[in-house]
RNA sequence: GGCUAGGUGGCAGAGUGGUCAUGCAGCGGCCUGCAAAGCCGUCUACGCCGGUUCGAUUCCGACCCUAGCCUCCA
């Protein structure tokens, strides 16, 4: 049907696909189901930004798609054996069942308070041994790998020709690019481990090459074929995944599988901190826990600051920032105070819904989406102003399910019992004072209405200043109520 | 050295071949007892040099600068 090409590309999510570098219009390999495997954390640490950063965004990809009427099959993967794991369970000693049993406890808990959904599917690589060693069979089978003379399975770079399609390499640049000392065991520098044989004391499955474990790239090759198959829709994870990871994926799985894999790859940008990456080495290291105690006054603060920039570019972490991100979801919420929570299924779509799908569909573009929101705010408040309230309730049915693809749910009412900060920053004055209850608040506002009534001005400053003090902020209402907030 | 992204107003950050991003901050006004919140208005932009064009921040080329990858990493 030509015909209707042109008004269905214009209906099209179009997503920017790493492989050819190009937007391409997303069209489900089953129609209306869109599979998603994205590479998730190796649980031997908690948390960072930068994590929370990934988690984020492919949030937002799934509610969305799930949003625009798509199935949704969302895989993300544990990877709970690894060098890093072994490493840190011994020096901590403990087992690495208890380390990473740890790890996945603590990641969910700042997943949950991220407001980041559960994918359908959350594989761990110590339960796909019997896939992984299959498939590294398969490689033998087919010549892409070879057992190396100290007992560790390789694959053999050079023998798949799409090798580098993906990251924009060549064989030879890398070549020449090579830091790594040369490796023995290997016949090309470049290829890479597939399985590795057992050190004393390392945990170990039974293989045909001896015990041993899985190398790292192979276990999302395993993992995602076993749950969705040798060809899906989209592939994720963070930049620095895209070389040698998701290269090497895709190398395994085309030549074990001999299909065509993940049809498009989303990768999203660094978390950067004064413009540099953010790494341990360097000591500028946040981790969610950290921020979400002591930086932000709500988690979907962290939320709102993600979103306002786009997912491919790096983003800047500042506590500047996180006080911009504050005070615009601050206003947000400031215009949905006070109105009463309709049903949402009777949000009348307006010209700001087409608006912010139209944003959404170019490649998930939220600051552009969150652009709208401010937008629908503005008139929100223009309706209260004017006393439309048939108005004003219908924008913020519609102000609340949008904010609602976005994941961010929290209410008024939960925002402005928080501080802007859990702990005030840097001031013990502000600490100790901040410590009013709603009742002593409650008491002081009742004061001041009546010093109000009396005219008797200095009096209800004198209170207003004093709840100012205490991080309170008042706002008197033109029927005589106040209401207030903190600072 | 090879490869890949970028350089937008005080800050952050979208976008576009020729009237609007958006938020924060500033300024003026309305509202308010005064504030706060909100509304209206408003000032600071598109790295540098050429080219294409009636017209370029937007397209093309050179240059400068920044970041990332090439090594475990979201």
């Amino acid at each position: 049907m030509p015909a209707a090409s042109s008004s269905m590309t214009h209906d099209m999510i179009r997503i920017h696909n790493s492989l050819t570098g190009e937007k391409q219009p997303l069209q489900p390999l089953t129609p209306g189901e869109v599979r998603m495997y994205v590479c998730g954390l190796t649980v031997y640490d908690y948390m960072h930004i930068g994590h929370a950063r990934m988690m984020i965004v492919f949030d937002v990809v799934s509610r969305y798609l799930r949003y625009r009427g798509h199935r949704v099959t969302y895989v993300r993967n544990i990877t709970d054996i690894d060098d890093k794991i072994i490493k840190r369970a011994a020096e901590n000693g403990e087992s690495i069942d208890s380390l990473t049993g740890r790890f996945i406890a603590a990641m969910h808990a700042d997943c949950a308070a991220l407001g980041v959904v559960r994918p359908d599917f959350e594989p761990r690589a110590t339960q796909y041994v019997p896939a992984i060693i299959a498939m590294v069979e398969k490689l033998i089978e087919r010549e892409y790998a070879y057992v190396a003379p100290n007992g560790d399975v390789m694959y053999a770079v050079a023998k798949f020709e799409g090798y580098g399609r993906l990251s924009g390499k060549r064989l030879a640049d890398l070549r020449a690019g090579a830091r790594v000392e040369v490796d023995e065991s290997k016949r090309d520098p470049l290829d890479f481990v597939l399985w590795k044989h057992a050190k004393p004391g390392e945990p170990a499955w039974d293989s045909p090459w001896g015990k041993g474990r899985p190398g790292w790239h192979i276990e999302c090759s395993a993992m995602s074929v076993a749950l969705l198959g040798s060809h899906f829709d989209i592939h994720g994870g963070g930049l620095d995944l895209k070389f040698p990871h998701h290269e090497n994926e895709i190398a395994q799985t085309c030549a074990a599988t001999g299909d065509r894999f993940a049809e498009m790859w989303i990768h999203n940008g660094f978390v950067n901190i004064d413009n540099e990456k953010m790494s341990k080495s360097l000591g500028n290291f946040f981790t969610v826990r950290e921020v979400l105690a002591k930086a932000v006054r709500h988690p979907q603060v962290l939320r709102y600051f993600f979103l306002v920039s786009h997912y491919r570019g790096p983003i800047n972490y500042s506590l500047e920032q996180l006080e911009q991100a504050d005070a615009a979801l601050g206003r947000i919420m400031t215009a949905l105070r006070e109105l009463p929570e309709s049903a949402a299924a009777t949000a009348p779509a307006s010209q700001h819904t087409a608006r912010f799908q139209e944003a959404m569909d170019d490649d998930f573009n939220t600051p552009e989406a969150i652009a709208v929101l401010q937008t629908l705010t503005r008139e929100l408040n223009s309706a209260k102003d004017a006393r439309d309230g048939a108005r004003a309730t219908a924008l913020a049915a519609e102000l609340r399910s949008l904010l609602g693809v976005l994941g961010i749910t929290v209410t008024p009412k939960e925002w402005f019992s928080l501080g802007a900060k859990a702990i005030p920053q840097g001031g013990s004055q502000a600490a100790a004072t901040a410590a009013l209850t709603d009742t002593e608040i409650a008491r002081g506002i009742e004061a001041r209405i009546a010093a109000r009534k009396a005219k008797n001005w200095a009096e209800a400053d004198r209170i207003r200043a004093e709840l100012a003090r205490a991080g309170v902020v008042l706002e008197d209402k033109p029927d005589g109520t106040t209401v207030w907030r903190r600072a």
